[in-house]
DNA sequence: GCCGTTTTCGGCCCGACTGTTTTCAGTCG
């Protein structure tokens, strides 16, 4: 099987740390992170880019050196450079600089002094309490690390998008009164799927009153640090807290150097840097003099550059665009109108369809897909396609009642191992909509799964594709699916992909979204609601689909109900 | 190891906090 670019990044991730660890030139390590990244958030896969003759010397952060060397990955699965450092540092050396209070430095210097390789190794030097012997170390980092060893299994997760959010709106109720400004920043304001901590960034009138405050908040668990203006908690769900309060002024500057990402602050600061400038989390600074700083789009601005979206700031050719005046416009909640996933008590549903009808309608919507499960997926009670006609007869019905929303009538058919679909056509073309979908046998080989959902799309009636690698984040990883094929083959029969915006699936995820845009694709932004509540799902699929990049024009939900039946003609 | 409309060499983002020191290195974000 070809080598995923997730599997390169990793590859070169593993050798930056270990390359720090050996010491010398920071740079070097640096160039391989760099690079990482860039791979792992390429559209299209460092092997079909190979296949196509691409230079990969032209991607950014990665030159003649690394291009030649990524070939080499490529064809023979192994990397010279990496096999080297793990002999040279043999050893648990990466997991031990993983552990909070460790770093490549200090981990060096316990391999070189004490010859300690393991986390077992380290354990036991730290409970006989030889660790103080060595220079930097001392009686409180033997606790930490002992403290953080008890907990390695208790891994630092990553919280969903939504989990985040709760954590997040009741703490911020419980801060702002003691705030004057105050703003979730980081990967929660850049809308990734999920959180690794919340930063606040927050300006007060006194400076360290609010940091006092974090801490006595009735769900903080531990105070990881807590300095006059930066507090850090970890709260008992586990979700870390970081504080930074920071003159009114630099507020601005605060949240853009908090929002991030880093890759993003670094071109940023790369371009103040080309000016003489400098810029850090209190202004943009030409000397002593202060060019910017209250807002992020003064920073913005006086680099040259239009205001870019939280959801962009991933260094992904962004910054660019930026100074060119291209940045997309990015689709919004407003533009959306209609939801063309969801479920009734039809199948595993909650509402009745007159409750769902009655819900989109609230929401402001034009149309609603009732796409109920069909009868292979059992366990929801999905639909045979006697029950499947009574629905549309019922649908019918409903619709008479209803003015100023119309229902679809469709189905969430699952797609059988081999590509079948589980409803005959003649049943399938007396629908206005039919969503396909893998329900099960997800273990499939990364050929046989492709050709198994591209064989579904080889159904005329087939629309989109529903959550199109059945990933739940943090219980079940994707199905392997090529998705460049997947993509093309979907352009090729005009049927469209979704971004399911179900919290634990936001799949396609962002990087796939994007892929799908730039290959012309038009994507169906839909939540697979199972009660008039998740209906409101929307919000976290439109997040991804602003980190996708997506345009209004890129959805075809943001079409008026006339235009969307014939953009889903095939 | 990358990169260049001041550069093909000499830079490479920057500040807060901790734990260790007794003026600072390491870690972290």
């Amino acid at each position: 099987m070809p080598i995923q670019n997730a599997e390169i990044a990793a590859i070169f991730d593993q050798t930056a740390e270990l390359l720090e660890i050996q010491g010398g030139n920071p740079f070097r390590a640096r160039a391989y992170r760099r690079a990482a990244r860039t791979i792992e958030n390429l559209p299209r896969s460092v092997v079909s880019l190979l296949a196509a003759g691409e230079e990969l010397s032209e991607l950014p952060g990665i030159g003649k050196d690394l291009a030649g060397k990524i070939a080499k990955i490529v064809s023979s699965g192994r990397f010279d450079v990496l096999q080297a450092l793990k002999r040279k540092l043999p050893g648990e050396l990466v997991a031990m600089a993983e552990l909070p209070g460790l770093g490549p430095k200090r981990v060096k210097l316990l391999y070189d002094r004490m010859h300690i390789r393991k986390l077992e190794d380290l354990r036991r030097a730290a409970e006989a309490g030889k660790l103080s012997e060595l220079r930097g170390f001392g009686e409180k980092m033997e606790q930490k690390i002992l403290a953080a060893l008890s907990k390695a299994t208790r891994t630092q997760k990553r919280f969903k998008l939504s989990e985040a959010e709760a954590e997040a709106t009741s703490l911020l109720d419980y801060l702002h009164l003691a705030a004057g400004d105050i703003a979730v920043a980081g990967s929660f304001r850049r809308r990734r799927e999920t959180v690794g901590d919340l930063d606040i960034v927050a300006t007060g009138r006194q400076l360290d009153a609010l940091g006092d405050r974090l801490v006595k908040y009735e769900s903080v668990a531990e105070v990881a640090a807590h300095g006059p203006t930066r507090t850090t908690v970890i709260l008992r769900s586990g979700l870390q807290v970081d504080l930074r309060v920071v003159p009114a002024e630099s507020f601005g500057a605060a949240l853009l150097y908090f929002t991030g990402s880093k890759a993003h602050n670094i071109a940023l600061r790369g371009l103040a840097n080309d000016r003489g400038w400098k810029l850090n989390e209190y202004g943009l600074y030409d000397g002593m003099r202060r060019l910017a700083g209250k807002t992020e789009a003064e920073v913005y601005a006086r680099l040259g550059l239009d205001y870019v979206p939280p959801e962009l700031r991933e260094d992904r050719g962004e910054v660019d665009l930026a100074r060119e005046h291209r940045l997309p416009k990015l689709v919004d909640t407003s533009d959306i109108r209609g939801d063309l996933h969801a479920h009734t008590n039809w199948s595993d549903g909650v509402a009745s369809i007159a409750e769902m009808a009655a819900a989109a309608k609230e929401r402001g919507y034009e149309y609603l897909a009732i796409t109920d499960h069909s009868r292979h997926v059992t366990i929801a009670h999905g639909l045979d396609a006697s029950r499947l006609a009574q629905q549309i007869d019922e649908i019918d019905r409903v619709n008479e009642t209803l003015a100023g929303i119309a229902l679809l009538k469709g189905t969430e058919v699952d797609i059988l191992a081999d590509g079948r679909l589980d409803l005959s056509n003649s049943i399938l073309s007396r629908l206005d909509i039919v969503v396909a979908a893998v329900h099960y046998k997800f273990d499939l080989s990364r050929k046989a799964q492709t050709e198994r959902i591209i064989r579904a799309m080889d159904n005329p009636h087939v629309n989109i594709i529903a959550h199109p690698t059945g990933r739940l984040l943090g219980k079940r990883e994707p199905h392997k699916v090529d998705m460049e094929r997947l993509i093309a083959a979907a352009k090729e029969r005009n049927c469209c992909l979704e971004i399911n915006a179900e919290p634990s699936r936001l799949d396609l995820n962002d990087v796939h979204a994007h892929a799908a845009k730039a290959a012309g694709l038009k994507l169906a932004v839909s939540t697979d609601a199972h009660t008039t509540h998740e209906l409101g799902y929307m919000r976290y699929g439109i997040d991804q689909a602003r980190r996708a990049w997506l345009e209004a024009g890129d959805v075809v939900n943001t079409r008026p109900l006339a235009k969307l039946k014939k953009l889903l003609k095939r």
